[in-house]
DNA sequence: CCCTATCCGACCTGGCTGGTAGGATTTAGC
DNA sequence: GCTAAATCCTACCAGCCAGGTCGGATAGGG
């Protein structure tokens, strides 16, 4: 079970973008030497956010980017979401737009598969552990603990 | 976020032994055409299991495996943490034998990586979801859900 | 105009996952 | 004791894709 690095990497973005939220623009450069990251791969991770109605841009020169709403608005749940794609714990494992969960090897054979009922739950838990977890709280957690505030 | 096949394979076969449980040893072979799964693979898996103490094997002609504890004393965070080798969301978050989690990036610079309480937070959904299903739950759920028990 | 940004798509590559192969060892049944 | 049916063990392989790079187009501020 693992998230990917992009996912690491646009939840750090996130955070430095809520950090600076209300200010000016932040552009992709500052933040990928704020947090040691590939500013090329960034734009990619960026570009999902983006898609997804979570961060706005400005092009040009002092440009960069902001989020959309404020943190506090912003569940964890839409922003793993929009850069993994998806939260199913397992391939077969499609939850359509409208539809509820379902496996694609439902009834396969004899029985339906029995790892349904334990993804299903797996799947409920890190839902609700990202729902339940705002922009907001990383950045606030994020800034409490920082240990020398840039000598 | 994704569990690996060999997951899904190795709960598939828990459950198919949890539902021989009491009976003699059940090959690998036997599974294996159960499941429609590869029979030289799931000697990978199974030796996963194996290593991790759930189930025991009797070699020779009519040998296989078994259960080393009733279904109902399975745990699947047991059978997932023995076939996915961690539970941990993002690979900087590993988990001491005797230590709590930790990130290894802690104070990487000026402030502790916010993603931290993120992973904490989706591990413990993880883990939560996983500690409170037993492997015997599965399989009364695939008996129950068995349309017609082999025609 | 020029510099700084976002934007966009093509491309590359190493490692990991899923799977195979082959042989050694153990044991039940005849 | 042979043989067949199993587990066991180790090495190998192939394809995929995540993570990363690059080049250039577009847009806007000073």
């Amino acid at each position: 079970m693992n998230f990917s690095a992009k996912t690491e990497y646009g939840v750090r973005l996130m955070v430095e973008l809520g950090r600076q939220y209300g200010g000016s623009p932040t552009s992709l450069k500052a933040i990928s030497e704020a947090e040691g990251l590939p500013l090329s791969y960034l734009e990619h991770v960026v570009a999902d956010l983006k898609r997804a109605g979570l961060v706005e841009a400005t092009r040009g020169a002092r440009g960069g980017y902001r989020l959309e709403r404020p943190p506090t608005k912003i569940g964890m749940d839409d922003v793993v979401m929009a850069l993994e794609g998806t939260l199913a714990p397992m391939d077969c494992f499609v939850s359509l737009p409208t539809q509820r969960v379902n496996c694609s090897h439902e009834v396969d054979r004899g029985h339906a598969c029995a790892t349904k009922l334990l993804w299903t739950r797996v799947q409920g838990g890190v839902v609700r552990a990202l729902k339940g977890t705002t922009l907001a709280e990383l950045v606030e957690f994020s800034e409490s603990h920082a240990p020398v505030a840039a000598a």
